[in-house]
DNA sequence: TGTACATCAGTGAACGCGCGTTCACTGATGTAC
DNA sequence: TGTACATCAGTGAACGCGCGTTCACTGATGTAC
């Protein structure tokens, strides 16, 4: 979010003076902000750099000034979706002393299925990179988020009088859910019984044990 | 599974005699099991048609014969694995009188986790086709696994004595929190907390609340 | 204040590559008579 | 039983394409003196 509402900032700013100068002014952002426009155009995939490079309105070899290659320009737009998904969270998730522990963490789950289908290819992206340690920003930034949902979780575990340990696999697993809904329903899965179905809103309290009762402890 | 002990067996056959027909006998079949090898090796993505005809022996125009284009052998493949899943289940599930309909459906979850880990990629394309209507035999396939979930489903909403209604959002909840392991699984996404993780076996009942006895029934 | 110069951010053209697909063809097979 | 011929299943070469990346370059910027 930050990323891009500081390049349309930008972008305001200077289409004003004079429309194109030599010198762009702040293209890293610019190109993450192009790449993520046509992650939101239909049909899906990876945009190629030199589509990104084309809408920048700049040369395909001005992009190899900012990223030593197109996966780390791809890197850089999943780390923005994880950042956005985590200012969106902060915004807009309550206090637990407000709605209660269970409430705050199925209000997250909400947000997470309504920010991955508002941008199913930009969300794909997010999850496409197979090794994390070749980058750090991303691994970062997926690690924030998760560290989110495990802040929540433990809350919930706590709440409800569980053991502490709980909250790690409860937190995973409750990623699992919401990750695994958003995928079926973004490949049209989810309809294959003939019934149309969307699952209700309230997917993490209705359907996730948490914590299962019935157990001691984590095994 | 049907598909490769077929030509497995019509391979055998025929490299005893004379080793390269002209007439290849059951190419069609073949491709599909290149195919699948190819997926098999290392490093994810869909093979291209140039590596799945070298692998099969044959000219890359060959494989014009037998499928209309990449996509539609692909499809294939990807009914292929829908295939085995099913047989997979058929085989190896006990009676819901012998196990019981909810710790069969707990069985029915691990079988499905090991079988998308053993062939990650395998199990990835299964997923990929973004239009089912456009591939009618992937869509039985698929969906013939899907109505093999929602039995068991229902077999254990039954068992809970719990509105019969409970079973297809059920169904769809226990997918989803398989497929989303699964696939935060192999995108590495489980150990971003530090801590190493591997979710237990049984994922389904610990998790996931079947049915969820505080609501009166399905909204 | 003006100028020389190092540094930075762009350009335009070209590179080699592997891809899916198509073409005109040839060799093998099986059937009618 | 032998032969003509239609049909089928392969081959090998080529097509055009878009791709990520690299190259030698030029224009703009800012700083030391």
């Amino acid at each position: 979010m930050a990323i891009i509402d500081e390049e349309l900032t930008h972008m305001d700013k200077n289409s004003a003076p004079d429309s194109a100068p030599y010198h762009h002014g702040n293209l890293r952002a610019s190109l993450v902000a192009a790449a993520i426009e046509l992650l939101a155009r239909v049909d899906g995939g990876a945009p190629s750099l030199r589509e990104v490079a084309r809408l920048a309105g700049v040369s395909i070899a001005a992009v190899y000034r900012h990223f030593p290659s197109k996966e780390a320009l791809l890197a850089e737009v999943a780390v923005d979706g994880f950042a956005r998904l985590n200012t969106r969270w902060r915004e807009n998730l309550p206090d637990v002393a407000q709605a209660g522990a269970e409430q705050r963490f199925q209000l997250l789950g909400e947000h997470y299925v309504q920010f991955a289908l508002a941008a199913p290819a930009h969300y794909r992206l997010m999850f496409e990179h197979q090794d994390l340690r070749r980058f750090p920003d991303l691994e970062r930034a997926a690690r924030d988020c998760f560290l989110f949902v495990l802040d929540a979780a433990a809350a919930t575990v706590r709440e409800a009088g569980a053991d502490a340990r709980w909250a790690l696999p409860a937190a995973n697993a409750a990623w699992a859910l919401v990750h695994g809904y958003v995928m079926l329903s973004l490949g049209g899965r989810l309809t294959l019984s003939g019934a149309t179905l969307d699952l209700p809103a309230t997917l993490l309290p209705r359907f996730l044990r948490l914590p299962p009762e019935a157990l001691p402890g984590p095994r």
